[in-house]
DNA sequence: TCGCCTTTGTAGTGATCACTGCGAAATGAT
DNA sequence: ATCATTTCGCAGTGATCACTACAAAGGCGA
């Protein structure tokens, strides 16, 4: 294989121009232009549109399991303890653009647009199930309790995204202080 | 004023495309082929996307007071008082497209597309405003209460549009049980 | 009736959209 | 070297995008 565009490379340069102007604006002519090369050849490797978008949104759930990896290593009791060991990983400045592409896609989804509204549901699940494995207890509970922390998380990230990180932060404390009122630090 | 065609009569035909097919789908020749006239029209009283996408933003975020205002009406204690008064009446197939949009904009303002950017977070901090004033206490706890119960409320109804009403609801459950583990009802 | 201002139509702007036809170049197998 | 296949550039498809030029039509007060 002796080419200069591979479809890695070309995946990867989509992964990027989503990052920096968001799934909607991700375009063959917009890539094809930041690459240097002819739209064209966006096109051989990727015949259609929802061919890229469903690519690009497989790349970034792996790169939103890699971000969650981390928060998610050790088990937890609960849905709460998830979400304390979780947030301070999560809420920070470089797990931002990942998230900002998934509530994109999960608006989009949302409002019934393809590929999205197919694509991000098995998303979605595969990362409730994934959460799963991290916590303690029968099936039906561990399942129950990684839908309770998906849904937290995803609010507060939600509105970390809209609101700001102080605000979103304040609200994480005071979600897993009303929950165990015991050993709260920070005022 | 003699014209059939007034602006409150468009900004209703824009609602209503938007909740058909989303903030996304939404220009000025749909439109005006939804409504029969010519696309020069709708230019005329929104003379920008701008106008017409913040107009119709405005509209959402009145629609959603409207939706809201049922499920805040009485003083609640806490988030978590808040979120169990609010969720049954929020958690209702009624009142999905009007979550949709505010995810779709909401996921459009996370990846900086305008006027999103700059709209969203505005509707999101009214909104919290709002909320606060249903709970008791100091200015300082109903803010921080009222942010709490948003992000839990925005994650959940999240769930809801991407993973189902049964996951979304299980998770509900789940999250009030765990906080106040004492009457818990159905299984 | 005159002239004025708001409203609406026809037509068209250049830009970008996803996508294609076609042939040349590069590559790999024999 | 020959040939078939993969890769890639150039040019162009019709559609749609937000938006505009221009003028006719309509109601209005004087």
């Amino acid at each position: 294989m002796g080419h200069k565009h591979t479809k890695a490379d070309i995946l990867q340069g989509a992964l990027a121009a989503a990052f920096d102007d968001g799934l909607s604006q991700l375009t063959f002519g917009r890539l094809a232009k930041r690459l240097g090369i002819s739209d064209r050849i966006v096109v051989y490797y990727f015949p259609t549109k929802d061919d890229l978008i469903g690519e690009v949104l497989q790349a970034i759930g792996a790169e939103l399991k890699a971000t969650l990896a981390p928060a998610f290593s050790t088990p937890a009791a609960d849905h709460i303890a998830l979400l304390r060991a979780a947030w301070p990983i999560l809420a920070r400045t470089e797990a931002d653009p990942v998230f900002a592409l998934f509530f994109e896609a999960g608006g989009l989804a949302a409002t019934g647009r393809e590929p999205f509204r197919t694509l991000v549901p098995q998303l979605v699940e595969a990362w409730i199930e994934w959460a799963a494995a991290f916590i303690r207890g029968t099936r039906a509970r561990r399942r129950g309790e990684a839908e309770a922390a998906i849904a937290m998380l995803d609010g507060l990230l939600l509105l970390r995204q809209l609101a700001g990180a102080r605000v979103a932060d304040r609200a994480a404390r005071r979600i897993v202080a009303g929950i165990s009122p015991v050993g709260q630090r920070g005022r």
